[in-house]
RNA sequence: GCCCGAGUGGCGGAACGGCAGACGCAGCGGACUCAAAAUCCGCCGGGGGCAACCCCGUGCGAGUUCGAAUCUCGCCUCGGGCACCA
């Protein structure tokens, strides 16, 4: 704040660069003359750049935050400087469990807490010269902001895409929360580590599940979305789609003759269902394993077994997630007594239950081939349980694996002392008419017989699970239903929102599981908006992943308290042109603002159903080779650097050490290197303003200019600043080498420093004469005929091996440079008393001479 | 175990299949200075040679090619993600 508002006076002979100075100057003039405001309603050529907003902790902005924001003001700048109309926002991401726990630490609100901290990330933010509009500065936790969020609840409830069910969920005893599946690591809260346990508790969820086919598709849909590999990949991995089938295994008489059975399946013809990717080798199914917790355990277990089964189940229960999930892997189970039978042997099988099996992924129930299944193959050995093979390796010399020795004893007849999963290369064996065929055929075969049969169907499976958006905690939107004796959950209604989040001294979250906004009646109690008669609110707040889900819509539109996003704004500034952000939220962020937009689009609310054209995600930067953490000691704070060497140096320093999309090593050394450069600059361009014109400028020079905003360029577009640094040094080293001091060049290089560098360019480009700022110039053009030498140096190989250099002209036909090249003696040293057998010829670039 | 990404000087890192090590840091030598800092000039992968030059060199091993840091296959190491997902 002080910074901006500093009064200075900088003389405008070429005293030394004092960036403190520059800096406060152009920060206030960037502020008084609205230069990072483009006109959201007609702008000529609109360019939303956004990037991850940030959740304001206490420490303030870290290095990581300010590699990242660099990376991304700098995009945006120079998309304005080539003539765009730039929409670069700012927020904070302020809900949420991490500013609760910390507050609960200080004993202080949240609500009086985070204020503060957005003070202070607000001026840093200012400090490193990022481009915000801050007309449009947002933050989660404001009413005006989470009166949407919950407005988006009850669109998506009313479309019938929101639901509550009592399930399972991820407890942690620490923070006394509820955690997403993704939010538990290892069977530990990602936050605090602590052990997970279960509990049962009434959620809210989202079906994002319905949507994961779109979510899958349009990541190869490059009209839609161009992001980064590494994103869509992990997005692809966590969709988890797989193909199979799901299979139907009848019950066997013994089962539904035991006395419950008639109770839990409504008599005979009852069946199993399970779902498997290899239905090829159901024929070698010899067994069955249930989860502990599906429906049908307690129909299946007979008399004598159920005790056995009964403790079994219990302890499963009982048992956390990390043992379950993550623990030693020792198979158990028990046997339930029950039988079911194979369709396409016609075998009665035993039936399992056992915890390797989840309830919460395919049917809960597997049909168990050991023969081709490390995890079956274990528990059969285990339990003594009959081990089939059904497929064998293609006889050697087949088609494709003429391999004899890769896997010995892999024939139809051979024993199986492990499970042989090949799914590819495999052929069937010991299966009746399939016999001979190869797997990935057999499949599909296998799949249609027991179709026909009526015993099965191919089906696509996703790994993906509902979103489960109930936090039993103070700290986030409330979840906007009012519970009513006579009328269920009834939504409020959307003049009442946003229902607020009240002011509490009490809001630490106790082992109830219920949230602390359920201990203050006055806010709990509320009249039912359908009958009048009192109701008591929705005391769970929603999941900070949906504030983060929509930000991107609400900047345009931050000014409206009577709309979420302005129908005429979203469609002049969506979908985001570039996003930038960390790949740490490649599944969950990403994909959850992906859902939500594309219900929105559904429900006639956007025209669009993508939210980001083009997604890049920025590396990490290390120090010393190592993550920067606080555990380590080795945690960079920037304002220190700031403050020493100044914001421009700090920015380009980070821009410099690596290639933005893979980070790099934060070193201390190494950011005199850009700050010599600057001072280099300053005093080329205070001298070109004195004396640099009408100069004749060496050919050479001109050639090397044109270079350099082609690699600069270029560089920026692909975001790799570092080689756009580099390239910029080299000029200033070849102008200082040739003691060039042209003031076309330096307005020409200021330019180009403009976007790494905005005082400092700011401050030059004034001092070369200009009044408007140096984002009203324009983006220099290179001339590609300049861009390479009249003259070029061609290199001379023999053999493959380079012995000399010759002079042509450029473009210079072969038998010019092979005139050349024999003229020459280091050539010569090589060929004499050889033949030339061969000769390879690149343009302007390269001989290569084949003699023997 | 599976899926990504990466391995290049003392260090951070450059190199459309075509001069490996641009640019920067650190280091060394010199100039300036009473001296230091700053600045400027030069050197800076390893080995051999008085020298011009020569040989070796991009994690390891094969291959493709006139030519491979770059492409292919098989490994090794590190980083990240997923993981009893049937």
């Amino acid at each position: 704040m002080t910074d901006i508002s500093k009064p200075t006076a900088i003389p405008s002979t070429d005293e030394a660069y004092h960036p403190d100075a520059v800096e406060a100057k152009w920060q206030a003039r960037w502020a008084e003359r609205h230069i990072n405001e483009p006109d959201l309603d007609h702008p000529a050529r609109p360019f939303y750049n956004l990037m991850m907003f940030p959740y304001p902790s206490a420490e303030g902005l870290h290095v990581g935050n300010m590699f990242a924001f660099t990376g991304a003001d700098l995009y945006g700048r120079f998309k304005r400087l080539q003539g765009y109309d730039v929409f670069e926002p700012i927020g904070y991401d302020a809900f949420g469990i991490h500013s609760e726990n910390y507050a609960i630490k200080l004993g202080i609100n949240p609500a009086i807490l985070i204020p503060r901290n957005i003070e202070n990330f607000r001026r840093q933010l200012k400090r490193i010269g990022g481009m915000f509009d801050w007309r449009h500065e947002l933050s989660t936790t404001d009413p005006r902001y989470y009166k949407w969020t919950q407005w988006i609840f009850l669109q998506l409830l009313k479309a019938g895409k929101a639901y509550k069910k009592t399930a399972a969920v991820n407890w942690c005893p620490k923070d006394k929360t509820v955690l997403a599946n993704e939010q538990v690591i290892d069977g530990r809260c990602e936050r605090c580590g602590t052990v997970v346990e279960q509990r049962t508790l009434e959620q809210w969820f989202f079906r994002i599940t319905e949507y994961a086919d779109r979510l899958l598709a349009d990541l190869d849909d490059q009209s839609k979305m161009d992001w980064s590999d590494s994103t869509t990949t992990a997005q692809r991995n966590w969709l988890g789609r797989s193909e199979g089938a799901e299979l139907e295994f009848p019950l066997s008489v013994g089962a539904e003759t035991a006395p419950s059975a008639a109770r839990g399946q409504r008599g005979s013809g009852s069946v199993l269902k399970v779902y498997t990717t290899r239905a090829d080798t159901v024929f070698g199914a010899t067994f069955m394993v249930l989860a502990p917790e599906h429906p049908l355990v307690d129909a299946l277990t007979t008399p004598e077994q159920r005790a056995e089964v009964e403790a079994y189940r219990r302890a499963a229960a009982s048992k956390d997630l990390v043992s379950r999930k993550v623990g030693d892997r020792e198979k158990t189970g028990v046997f339930t007594g029950g039988h079911a039978v194979n369709p396409a042997t016609g075998r009665e099988i035993p039936v399992w239950v056992a915890d390797y099996v989840l309830m919460e992924y395919g049917t809960g129930a597997i049909m168990a081939v050991p023969g081709h299944d490390e995890r079956d193959f274990e528990f059969a050995r285990k339990f003594g349980l009959p081990i089939v093979r059904v497929v064998a390796e293609a006889p050697a010399g087949a088609e494709g694996h003429p391999d004899p020795e890769r896997r010995e004893g892999e024939g139809a007849d051979a024993p199986l002392d492990a499970p042989y999963t090949d799914n590819e290369s495999g052929i069937l064996a010991n299966s009746a008419r399939f016999d001979g065929l190869p797997v990935p055929e057999a499949k599909r075969a296998v799949t249609a017989w027991l179709e026909s049969k009526g015993a099965g169907k191919g089906v696509v499976r996703y790994r993906l699970h509902d979103w489960c958006i109930s936090r039993q905690r103070y700290w986030g939107p409330p979840i906007p239903i009012i519970y009513c004796d006579d009328h269920g959950a009834v939504p409020v209604p959307e003049k009442d929102l946003p229902v607020e989040l009240p002011l509490i001294e009490d809001f630490a979250p106790d082992d109830s599981g219920i949230s602390p906004l359920a201990r203050h009646e006055e806010w709990y109690y509320v009249p039912c908006p359908v009958c009048g008669k009192r109701g008591r609110r929705e005391t769970d707040v929603s999941d900070t992943f949906l504030d983060s889900a929509w930000y991107h819509l609400r900047y345009p539109s931050t000014e409206f308290d009577d709309r979420p996003f302005d129908p005429a704004r979203t469609r002049t500034w969506l979908p985001v042109h570039s996003y930038i952000g960390g790949n740490e939220h490649a599944v969950l962020h990403l994909l959850y603002a992906r859902f939500i937009t594309m219900v929105l689009h559904d429900l006639g609310h956007l025209p669009f159903d993508e939210p980001y054209r083009k997604f890049r995600a920025h590396g990490l930067i290390v120090k010393d080779g190592a993550k920067m953490s606080k555990s380590r000691g080795n945690v960079v704070v920037p304002d220190e650097y700031i403050a020493r060497w100044g914001a421009d140096t700090f920015r380009m320093y980070l821009m410099f050490l690596g290639p933005f999309q893979e980070g790099g090593d934060f070193q201390d050394s190494g950011i005199s290197g850009p700050r010599r450069f600057l001072d280099k600059v300053w005093s080329f361009v205070n001298e070109a303003c004195r004396e640099g014109e009408g100069q004749e400028v060496h050919h050479g020079v001109i050639v090397k200019l044109n270079q350099t905003k082609k690699r600069v360029t270029e560089g920026l577009e692909a975001l790799r600043y570092n080689t756009s640094i580099a390239a910029l040094m080299e000029l200033v080293n070849a102008l200082r080498a040739e003691n060039v001091c042209d003031k076309g060049i330096a307005e020409e290089l200021v330019v180009m420093l403009a976007p790494f560098v905005p005082h400092f360019a700011e401050e030059c480009w004034e001092r070369m004469g200009h009044r408007e700022s140096v984002f009203e110039a324009r983006w220099p053009a290179w001339d590609e005929e300049l861009v390479v030498e009249d003259r070029i140096e061609v290199v001379v190989q023999v053999n493959g091996k380079t012995r000399s250099k010759v002079q042509v002209a450029r473009d210079a036909d072969e038998e010019t440079v092979v005139a050349a090249a024999m003229r020459d003696v280091g050539v010569q040293r090589f060929v004499e008393q050889k033949t030339v057998r061969k000769r390879i010829y690149v343009a302007n670039r390269l001989l290569n001479l084949v003699v023997g």
